[in-house]
DNA sequence: GTTAGTCTGTTGGAATTCCAACGGTAGGAG
DNA sequence: CTCCTACCGTTGGAATTCCAACAGACTAAC
């Protein structure tokens, strides 16, 4: 295994985790790296899987191809992030989806029941590493929740409320900065773009809420 | 603790456990029961909870003030079922939510650091409450996933062809049953009941689908 | 058989969103 | 400075959805 020290600090699996310790961990969990060209086919739609990866470099793809043959992507997976790690946890027979390489990358490969089965050596990074995993998968729930509550609104004027007032909950202030620009928050919300800057400018002429660029406020 | 065995053998979060080991099990998790009577408060907004729960009786319910003092409601947790398990498992500082009874129940809680490190006796349930904790969590990811695909479609005729082409992928087969009546579909998808029955018929008009209540098939 | 209640499909007008196109502004490159 | 690009707001007509109301089919209770 070359080094790929730099890349797994990163990770947030391995949080609270030394990095003296994560040679050992690894071996310990059998983790294994492939070398993919671009274009490859990691996972395989209809396979069943038992190790989820973790991108080292590169980037990978979340598709998925439905009855009519329409192929959506559900997710680019940058390096230092997980992926596969639900159907795996999940025991899912037959994957609904594929990942596929686009570009030259390096993954790293982890047994989910080695994760969760305490090793013979009883080695102390295990349950950490176990509760960082469950860690991520609830937060990742957590995040697709919430998403949902905002996306099922009606109107764009209830969506962009919803999450802006989530937004200004969780800054504890009715002044923040949201991490998304125009385009990127109106396909976070499903809405179309021009529509949404119709009906912000709408909310501020109402005198709910004042922005400029990603600032936001609300009366 | 009184007898709540039938109620446990539902809870899948014990599936595969034998029923004589579950006593020993909830006592090294360190597991407690409360009554509660109608309306009270089981978790605040606000505070940070290290328990999830399980309605061993009655119901609870899992509720959202916004920024407006608008309340929503959540979910709707019956017997068998488990409560708060992603904000105990993320190690969320603020419950972003608040757990109200809305029937006198019986509540069983387990600590998310109790179950994912390894006791000290090493019981041989422990990693099998893992995996099932992890596979419990992660469905319900998959199950959220799922959902934002079909509902963040821009036409209710999507929406439906997403859902139905997904059903029918699921079910193998091009004849299936959903496991929702009308309004029931139309509140999955975030969409209007009567818009959504005028364009069922459509797409029966135009020779996409069959369909006989909740039986459809895909031509 | 009658009645009440629930579920489903239909319809038409009001409201909203989509879509494409355009103009303005800010920032970077040459 | 000028060109170029990316981002944002605006606008108007087409398309879609929402909403309320109603009618038919079915079920359960009496």
């Amino acid at each position: 295994m070359i080094n790929f020290s730099d890349v797994l600090k990163t990770v947030r699996l391995f949080k609270g985790i030394e990095e003296s310790d994560l040679h050992p961990l690894l071996s310990c969990l059998d983790a294994k790296v492939n070398h993919y060209e671009k274009g490859q086919t990691v996972f395989f739609n209809g396979e069943s899987i038992e190790r989820f990866g973790i991108v080292l470099s590169g980037q990978v793809q979340v598709v998925q191809d439905d009855y009519f043959g329409n192929r959506s992507i559900l997710a680019k997976i940058d390096s230092g992030n997980l992926f596969g790690e639900s159907f795996a946890c999940a025991e899912i027979k037959t994957l609904p989806v594929s990942v596929i390489t686009t570009a030259e990358s390096e993954l790293l490969f982890i047994d989910c029941h080695r994760l969760a089965v305490p090793c013979a050596k009883a080695c102390g990074f295990h349950s950490r590493l176990i509760q960082n995993m469950l860690s991520t998968v609830s937060m990742k729930n957590i995040a697709l929740t919430q998403k949902i509550e905002f996306t099922s609104k009606r109107t764009t004027r209830e969506k962009l409320l919803a999450y802006l007032s989530a937004e200004a909950k969780k800054a504890g202030c009715s002044r923040f900065t949201i991490p998304f620009d125009r385009q990127e928050l109106a396909d976070y919300l499903s809405v179309e773009r021009s529509a949404m800057s119709a009906e912000l400018s709408k909310l501020r002429d109402d005198g709910v809420l004042k922005f400029h660029k990603n600032q936001f406020e609300i009366l």
